[in-house]
DNA sequence: GACATCACG
DNA sequence: GACGTACGTGATGTCC
C-alpha cells in the first residue's frame, strides 16, 4: 500500500526505549556467557507490549524504530560543545546497542538510522513526508525536542504514561504552540544537550517573551523595548548565541533518506525468526509468553552446564519439569517423602487452601520439595465433581489420604527443630497449619531472604523472584481457578491439575532458597535477616491470629448516623450548586466549582480533569459554603465507607474479632504494612474520626494498653546526624519542637508562642522527609522565600543535618543503597537518574535510614516482647509503626506497662548504643480511643 | 485497572 | 536558573 490519506505512521524513538529499558532494569546477564542483556530484555518487553497494544481502528499502517548513529552530526559543526556534557555510555550498555537493532528486526519492524544524523531529524523528515502525503503520524517518545513537530495530524505518545500529546499538550509544556517551540527552546537552552540559550532565562520566561513579541526574530529585533533591565541586556548581549541555539534545536525535515515511507508498512513478525532471537538471548519468560500467544513452540533454551559465577554456591539444578511431580495418594508414598525430608534435613513447604484469608481458608493440600525438581503434592480435601464445571457433589474426590493421617504424619516433621521448613511467605502457611494444630518451626522464608537483600529493587512475590532468579514463569493460578465471578476455589481443581501447579510452587521456592540464601552474607544482611526478619514471622502470626475485638453495634450505629449526615449535606450541596451531581466524583466537583461557578484556583491534573484535593477546597471554603460542605461530606463519606461500613465486614464470625494481616516485605524501609483490613490508618486526628476507635474494645475483664515511642524519628535523626543541641533537648526531656523554635528564632522557651512552635514542628518533620522550600511553603501556607529562609536558618543552626543529607545522598550514589543503624539495606536504584525522578530518589534516600531505623527498633521490641511478658496475662495485638497495642487482664495493666516500656525503650541495645534516650508513652482504657 | 482522594505514622 | 517537590503506606469510589 502506497503511503497516503488514511495511513497512520508510528515513529518510535529507539534511543529513548533503550535508555528507559536500561535504567528500569537491574544489570541482568545472559546465563550461558554473562553477556549483559538487561537493556535488550527491557527493550524487547517494551516492543512486545507496544505490538500487543496495536489493535483496533487506531492501529498503525506503517511503523519504524529510529535510532541515533554516530556521535558527530551537523550540529557539532555548528557548535562544537553540542551534547559535550553527555556522560559516556555505561560500559555494560554499549554491547547491547547492536542487539536492540537485531531485536527490532526480529519483531519485523523497520529499523532505521543514518550516519551523521540524529534520530530526531529522521523522525522529523518522516513526519513531514507523511503529513504532506495526507497521513497521520504518532511519534512514540517523551522527548520534548520532538514537540515542535506536533500539529496537522502529528501527535506524540508517551508510551510509559500512555499519554497523547497534541497541540494543547505542547502548550501546557512550553507555554507556546508547536510552531514557536524552537523559539522558546532557543531562549531557555537545554542543559542536557548543552544548548546554551540565554543565561538566566528558563522556559517560563521564554514563553512569556515569545507570547508578548510574537516570535524570536521580532523579540530580538525589539529587545530594546523590554522593561526589565537585566532581561533586556541578556537578550541584547546574547543575540548571536540565541540564534545559534535555535539552529541547534531546530529539527531538519530534509534529511536525505535512502528509503521511503512505503518501506515502513506494518508486517507481522515471523514466529520462527522472533522466537529464535529471543531464545538466543535466553529470555525465558518473554519467549514463553510470545510462543504461547502465537501458538508456536520455541526452541529450547540450553541450560548452562556450569553454574554462573554469581550462583556458584547454588547446586546445579535440573530444568523445570512439571510432569515430574508426584501425587501422594497412599500411605507408602507419604512415608517415602517423609523419609526423604529426614535424609535431606530441610524441605520447601507450600499449602493450598480455599482462599487468601488465613483465618477462614481451609486446607486443601500440601506440597513438599526436597531437592530441585524433586517435589510432590499431597491432596487432602479436593472435592468430587461432575462434568466440565465440576459440579459439586459435596463429597471428597477419590485418591486422597485421610486428612488426619497426613497431618499426624507431617506434624513431627514440621515441628522437628532439626528440620528447616522453607516457604515463600511462610507466615501464611504457618497460620493455616496452626489452625490444624501444627506449629511449624524452624522456618526460612524466601520472600524475606529476598527482601533483606533487594528492598527497593523489586517486589518479592514468587512470580517476580522466579522470573528474575530462575528465569522461569510459574503456572499462573488463574489458569486453574479462573478469575472474576466464575472463579472456583482450589478444592474444585482436579487433582491431576493441582499436582503440577502446587508442586511447582514448592519446587520454585526451594530453588529460590538455593539461589538467594547464599547471597545473604555477600550483601552483608545475614544479621538483618536473622535478627529482624525471620524471628518476626511467628510473632506476627500470633498477633494476627489473636485479632482485636470490634464492637459491631457501635460501628453500625455510627454508619446510620453518617448516612443521615451525608443525605443532609448532599441536599445542601445540591441546593448551593443549583443542580444535582455526584458529590463523590472529583471530576464533577471540579466542574461545578471551577467551570459553572467560575471560582479561581482550578488546576487540571494529567488526565485533564480539575484537581480538588482537600487543601484546595480548604482555601475556597473560607469564602464559599459549597466548598466547605463538600469537605464535610467527604470526611463523613470516608469514615463511613472505609471504616464504619468496611470494618463490620472484617469481623470474623467465629472469633468476633478483626484479624489484620501484616506484610513484612511490603514497605521498602522496613516498616510493616497492614492489610485486610488496614488497622494502621484508623482515624485519630479529628474528633469525629477518633470515635471510631471506641469500637475497638478489650474483651470482657480485660483492658487495652497503648504504648508509643515519643518522637522516635527525630531522636534517631539527632543521633545519626550528631546534633548536640537536639540531643541535649531530648536528654533534658524538653518539648523538642519548642526547643527547635527557640534555637532557630532566638526566642526563650518561656516566651514561645504556639504559632512559632508549629512552624518549627513543620520544619522538624520536613527535615526527616528531605525538606524543600516549596514543600515547607505549601505545608505552612507561607511564601516560598520565607520558607526557604527558615530552612537556611535551620541548617545554619544545625549544620550537622545538612552534612547528614549530603553524606547520605553521596553514599547512595556510590553504593546504590543506604542503610539503617542496624544494617538494613534499602536499595536506591533511581538515585543516579536524571529528571524529576532524581528528586524523589534523593528525598527517599534521606528518609530511609531514619524511618528504617525506627522500624528496626520496634521490630526488635516486638521480637523480645513475647518472652518478656510471658508470665503476665497479656498479649500483643497490633503495631502501628511506633505504637504497640496490648490486651491485658484488668489489674495487670501497670505491671505490663512497666515491662513493655522497658523492652521498648531498650530495644536498640545492645546492638546500637543510641546517644539519645528512647521514651515511651503509655495509656490504658476499655477501648482504643481511651488507651491512646 | 488507572486515577484521585484521604486515612495513618 | 529552572525543574518539580515533602517520606512511607492501603482502601475506597469514579470512570473508562
Amino acid at each position: 500500500m502506497a503511503f497516503g490519506k488514511g495511513c497512520h505512521l508510528h515513529l518510535i524513538d529507539g534511543s529513548a526505549f533503550i535508555f528507559r529499558a536500561y535504567h528500569a532494569l537491574p544489570p541482568l546477564t545472559r546465563k550461558s556467557d554473562g553477556l549483559p542483556i538487561g537493556a535488550v530484555s527491557g527493550f524487547c518487553n517494551m516492543l512486545h507490549r507496544y505490538v500487543e497494544g496495536n489493535t483496533g481502528p487506531d492501529a498503525p499502517t506503517h511503523v519504524a524504530v529510529i535510532f541515533d548513529k554516530g556521535s558527530h552530526t551537523f550540529r557539532n559543526d555548528l557548535y562544537d560543545l553540542y551534547k559535550a556534557n553527555r556522560e559516556a555510555m555505561p560500559e555494560d550498555l554499549r554491547p547491547q546497542i547492536p542487539l536492540t537493532r537485531e531485536a527490532t528486526i526480529a519483531f519485523n519492524i523497520a529499523c532505521k538510522e543514518m550516519e551523521g544524523f540524529e534520530a530526531d531529524d529522521i523522525i522529523a523528515t518522516l513526519a513531514c513526508q507523511a503529513r504532506d502525503a495526507g497521513g497521520r503520524v504518532t511519534i512514540i517518545s517523551s522527548d520534548k525536542d520532538l514537540m515542535q513537530l506536533v500539529g496537522d495530524g502529528v501527535e506524540m505518545l508517551d508510551a510509559m504514561k500512555n499519554l497523547r500529546i497534541d497541540r494543547d499538550g505542547v502548550f501546557e509544556k512550553f507555554g507556546v504552540f508547536p510552531e514557536r517551540v524552537v523559539d522558546v527552546q532557543a531562549l531557555a537552552g537545554d542543559s542536557v544537550d548543552n544548548v546554551p540559550g540565554a543565561p538566566g532565562i528558563g522556559v517560563k520566561t521564554a514563553a512569556l517573551l515569545i507570547n508578548e513579541y510574537g516570535d524570536l526574530d521580532t523579540l530580538l529585533a525589539r529587545a530594546e523595548e523590554i522593561k526589565q533591565p537585566k532581561r533586556r541586556q541578556t537578550l541584547i548581549d546574547n543575540a548571536e548565541q540565541i540564534r545559534l541555539s535555535r539552529r541547534l534545536v531546530q529539527l531538519d525535515c530534509d534529511t536525505p533518506l535512502d528509503f521511503t515511507l512505503d518501506d515502513l508498512e506494518v508486517q507481522d513478525p515471523v514466529p520462527e525468526v522472533l522466537l529464535d532471537f529471543l531464545t538466543k538471548m535466553e529470555f525465558r519468560t518473554l519467549t514463553k509468553r510470545i510462543s504461547d500467544a502465537i501458538g508456536v513452540e520455541a526452541p529450547a533454551i540450553p541450560e548452562p552446564s556450569v553454574a554462573a559465577p554469581a550462583e556458584a554456591e547454588a547446586p546445579e539444578m535440573p530444568p523445570m519439569d512439571t510432569a515430574a511431580y508426584a501425587a501422594v495418594q497412599d500411605s507408602a508414598a507419604l512415608q517415602h517423602w517423609i523419609a526423604r525430608i529426614r535424609e535431606v534435613g530441610h524441605v520447601a513447604v507450600d499449602t493450598e487452601t480455599t482462599g487468601l484469608n488465613e483465618m477462614r481458608a481451609d486446607l486443601v493440600g500440601i506440597c513438599l520439595a526436597v531437592t530441585p525438581g524433586e517435589a510432590c503434592y499431597i491432596p487432602i480435601a479436593h472435592r468430587a465433581g461432575e462434568g466440565e464445571g465440576l459440579f459439586d457433589t459435596g463429597e471428597l474426590a477419590a485418591g486422597q489420604l485421610p486428612m488426619a493421617e497426613v497431618l499426624d504424619a507431617l506434624k513431627p516433621v514440621f515441628e522437628d527443630p532439626s528440620i528447616l521448613k522453607i516457604g515463600q511467605n511462610m507466615k501464611y502457611d504457618a497460620k493455616i497449619l496452626a489452625r490444624y494444630g501444627i506449629d511449624v518451626a524452624p522456618i526460612d522464608d524466601t520472600m524475606l531472604i529476598s527482601y533483606a537483600q533487594h528492598a527497593g529493587e523489586h517486589g518479592h512475590g514468587m512470580d517476580t523472584l522466579s522470573d528474575r532468579y530462575l528465569g522461569h514463569a510459574p503456572i499462573p493460578i488463574k489458569d486453574l481457578l479462573g478469575s472474576g465471578k466464575s472463579m472456583i476455589t482450589f478444592d474444585r481443581v482436579p487433582i491431576e491439575d493441582a499436582v503440577k501447579y502446587a508442586a511447582e510452587d514448592a519446587d520454585v521456592t526451594l530453588r529460590l532458597w538455593h539461589v538467594l540464601k547464599p547471597q545473604l552474607h555477600r550483601k552483608k544482611v545475614t544479621t538483618v535477616y536473622e535478627s529482624l526478619e525471620r524471628p518476626l514471622v511467628p510473632v506476627l502470626a500470633r498477633m494476627e491470629m489473636a485479632g482485636i475485638k470490634v464492637n459491631r453495634d457501635t460501628l453500625s450505629r455510627m454508619s446510620n448516623a453518617f448516612s443521615q449526615t451525608m443525605a443532609g449535606l448532599e441536599a445542601e450541596i445540591h441546593a448551593l450548586a443549583g443542580e444535582t451531581f455526584n458529590v463523590g466524583s472529583p471530576a464533577q466537583v471540579g466542574e461545578i466549582l471551577f467551570d459553572r461557578m467560575g471560582l479561581e484556583g482550578g488546576k487540571k491534573g494529567k488526565t485533564g480533569k480539575y484537581s480538588t484535593p482537600a487543601d484546595v477546597l480548604e482555601d475556597l471554603a473560607t469564602e464559599h459554603d459549597l466548598a466547605a460542605r463538600i469537605l464535610d461530606w467527604r470526611q463523613v463519606s470516608k469514615l463511613k465507607s472505609t471504616y464504619t461500613d468496611a470494618l463490620q465486614e472484617h469481623i470474623n464470625p467465629e472469633t468476633g474479632r478483626v484479624h489484620t494481616s501484616y506484610s513484612i516485605a511490603g514497605a521498602n524501609t522496613g516498616r510493616l504494612a497492614s492489610t485486610d483490613p488496614n488497622l494502621q490508618n484508623i482515624p485519630v486526628r479529628t474528633e469525629e474520626g477518633r470515635r471510631i476507635r471506641e469500637a475497638f474494645v478489650a474483651d470482657e475483664g480485660k483492658v487495652l494498653l497503648s504504648l508509643d515511642y515519643s518522637q522516635i524519628e527525630l531522636r534517631i535523626l539527632a543521633h545519626i546526624a550528631g546534633i548536640d543541641a537536639l540531643k541535649e533537648a531530648f536528654r533534658d526531656g524538653q518539648d523538642i519542637h519548642a526547643a527547635t523554635a527557640s534555637e532557630m528564632f532566638n526566642v526563650p522557651l518561656a516566651e514561645m508562642t504556639p504559632d512559632v512552635r508549629r512552624q518549627a514542628k513543620a520544619i522538624n518533620f520536613g527535615v526527616i522527609y528531605g525538606i524543600s522550600g516549596f514543600g515547607l511553603a505549601r505545608n505552612l501556607r507561607i511564601p516560598r522565600a520565607e520558607a526557604q529562609g527558615f530552612i537556611d536558618r535551620y541548617f545554619e543552626r544545625f549544620p550537622g543535618i545538612r552534612d547528614y543529607m549530603d553524606d547520605t545522598v553521596a553514599f547512595a550514589k556510590e553504593h546504590g543503597h543506604v542503610q539503617t543503624l542496624f544494617g538494613r539495606r534499602i536499595n536506591t536504584p533511581e538515585i543516579n537518574a536524571r529528571g524529576p525522578h532524581a528528586g524523589f530518589a534523593r528525598r527517599a534516600a534521606i528518609n530511609a535510614p531514619i524511618q528504617g531505623t525506627a522500624a528496626d527498633v520496634i521490630r526488635r521490641a516486638m521480637i523480645r516482647m513475647e518472652d518478656a511478658i510471658a508470665g503476665l496475662p497479656a498479649r500483643m495485638l497490633l503495631q502501628v509503626h511506633d505504637e504497640l497495642i496490648f490486651e491485658v487482664d484488668a489489674g495487670a495493666e501497670d505491671a505490663v506497662i512497666a515491662i513493655a516500656r522497658e523492652v521498648m525503650e531498650g530495644a536498640a541495645d545492645p546492638a546500637v548504643k543510641l546517644s539519645v534516650p528512647l521514651v515511651v508513652d503509655a495509656g490504658k482504657g476499655a477501648n482504643w480511643a481511651e488507651a491512646h
